[in-house]
DNA sequence: AATTAAACCAACCGCGTGTAT
DNA sequence: AATACACGCGGTTGGTTTAAT
């Protein structure tokens, strides 16, 4: 080792570490630090390290062992190929699944989602994750699948209605109403995107676009869509959102919803296969549109169970693992596109960071004052929101609304548009009230019970029933979401619901998920299903304009 | 069969945060 | 309180493999 040392001029790197002329890295000894693959007996040296020592204090593995790499290097072998209880291979169905449920909440907090499934690594979601986003945004497919969207919204609607309830005690919450926050935010620019590229915006009836986001700031109901103001900027990249250009985004940050409207709503049906009950069915443009994005983007990196395991161990760099987890698990997704169906245009970064900027700050002081003000009325603001809804008050009770099975996830796409949005009006099947809301099931549990599994090749989805075409009507619509069926519902939920979800969110915080089930668990699934927008009011800025890290 | 493009994945890099001194 | 260090996270890069032409 130590001969290898050499005496050219070294330079330091970020850490501090001295480089050689080639970019390797020498330690403070002076040893060369080696970079690039690892070889089986590096490995052999770094595990037989760690069953001595354990984790952590990575740099002295180096000193100690006398291996050429640094701590950082060390810690990252050992995370993402070496620890034990590693799982490898394809995503299944399920992974695949979860991780857009967990991206839809936590955004990029690879980390965070990776602690939800057990075996897999940050590294490995996130670069699953990042070769969907580019498929699905060449393809003009949808981030999310609808009901993950939706019910994220709902989540995060609960936990912003929680913060709004505590609103002079928000001390202690500062996690929650970060996490209902991203929770928001994410999903809102996933809402945003579909927006532009769905067909369900002159649906809005009475609000446009951008009276959601600016007029609100006055006093809608919507005013908690905003986007952000905080400085997780950094969480969604521009290259998320190809659909729009920034010069859509008005000069306040704020996506101009009516500009997408106006232009988006001629197009809407032809251009999405979802027709508005007034519009003849699809046209046969449609259809062809949206075979020609099956025949397309649907290479996905799940690999049906035989490919999955002759792409695992490829060489020395993976250590054995246990793929007999694999010969047990579901058949490889046919489910493949599972995720990628839905990965849905970007979100828009342009408003996010932008409406951190500061000038946007006046516009959110004043609607923390509102907020404030508003605060102590919510079931005025209920009233408000129902008044503007165009759902009759039983209609919304059903919470299937927002609830979709995960086949219809991949159904979803699968007969969509070229868009990603599929005729859903008539090809959702609606889900049984009781439908379990993603969160309330645990990961192993929670695609067991409802998912039906389609080859790849199996395209669709049969539409064959009125109640699923009803459901339909509700659910492809995103700007249901940002409309009145959810205030109408709120209008009756919204008392107890936020009582109970404070409670919840007060004892748990960070564990929304968790929260949920609880919530779902206690007889108010349906209830809470419909959780609208109208508890999405005033009450929630609080927790937007109380980010802990706002300047 | 050869070439090119796309997809995948391991590893690296920079930065932020927490902790020790 | 200030500084240095260690660690972890998220983003990016570059090499390899696979698929398409």
């Amino acid at each position: 080792m130590e001969s290898e040392i050499e005496d050219g001029l070294l330079l330091k790197d970020q850490n501090g570490s001295k480089l050689d002329d080639e970019g390797n890295g020498v330690s403070s000894g002076g040893v060369i630090l080696k970079k690039g693959p690892w070889t089986s007996a590096e490995d052999a040296i770094l595990v037989d390290y760690v069953k001595k020592h354990g984790e952590g204090n990575w740099n002295a593995v180096q000193k100690h062992s006398g291996l050429s790499r640094c701590g950082k290097s060390c810690r990252l072998r050992w995370a993402n190929h070496l620890r034990p209880n590693l799982k490898k291979g394809a995503f299944t169905a399920e992974e695949e699944r979860l991780i857009a449920e967990l991206h839809a909440k936590m955004g990029n907090k690879w980390a965070r989602m990776a602690a939800h499934l057990p075996g897999r690594t940050d590294n490995e979601i996130k670069n699953y994750w990042n070769t969907r986003i580019k498929r699905r945004q060449r393809a003009g497919l949808p981030l999310y699948p609808p009901e993950v969207s939706l019910q994220a919204l709902q989540e995060s609607q609960h936990a912003q209605s929680t913060a709004g309830i505590n609103d002079g005690d928000r001390g202690d919450h500062g996690f929650q109403q970060k996490n209902s926050y991203e929770i928001h935010d994410t999903i809102f620019d996933s809402l945003k995107a579909n927006l532009g590229i769905l067909p369900y915006i002159p649906e809005l009836p009475n609000l446009s676009a951008d009276s959601i986001l600016l007029k609100g700031l006055g006093s809608s109901h919507y005013c908690n869509f905003v986007p952000s103001t905080l400085p997780h900027h950094k969480r969604l990249q521009e290259s998320t959102m190809p659909f729009l250009g920034s010069n859509v985004v008005n000069r306040n940050g704020y996506y101009p919803f009516d500009q997408i409207h106006n232009n988006a709503s001629n197009k809407i049906a032809r251009s999405f296969g979802m027709h508005s009950p007034l519009d003849p069915g699809p046209s046969s443009q449609n259809s062809l549109s949206y075979g020609h994005s099956l025949s397309n983007g649907y290479s996905s990196t799940s690999k049906p169970t035989s490919e999955a395991l002759k792409m695992e161990l490829p060489s020395l760099q993976y250590p054995e693992t246990d793929l007999g987890s694999w010969g047990t698990s579901p058949p490889p997704p046919p489910l493949t596109e599972s995720v990628d169906v839905f990965i849905q245009s970007p979100p828009n970064s342009a408003l996010e960071s932008d409406s951190s900027s500061p000038q946007n700050t006046g516009l959110l002081d004043d609607m923390l004052h509102q907020a404030k003000t508003i605060s102590s009325s919510k079931n005025h603001c209920s009233d408000k929101s129902s008044n503007s809804s165009t759902a009759t008050p039983g209609e919304g009770a059903d919470s299937s609304t927002f609830n979709m099975r995960e086949t219809e996830w991949e159904d979803y796409a699968d007969h969509v548009s070229p868009f990603g949005a599929t005729s859903m009006l008539n090809e959702y099947p609606a889900i049984s009230a009781n439908g379990n809301s993603l969160d309330e099931q645990l990961p192993a549990q929670v695609f067991s019970g409802n998912v039906v599994k389609h080859e790849p090749g199996e395209q669709a989805w049969t539409p064959n029933s009125e109640n699923q075409t009803m459901s339909m009507l509700d659910i492809s619509r995103i700007d249901t979401l940002l409309a009145s069926d959810w205030a109408e519902q709120n209008l009756r939920n919204n008392q107890n619901q936020t009582i109970n979800t404070d409670a919840v969110a007060t004892l748990l915080g960070d564990d929304l998920a968790t929260d949920y089930k609880q919530m779902s668990t206690a007889g108010t699934s349906a209830s809470s299903q419909v959780w609208g927008l109208g508890s999405c009011s005033w009450n929630n800025m609080p927790a937007v304009c109380q980010m802990p890290d706002l300047p």
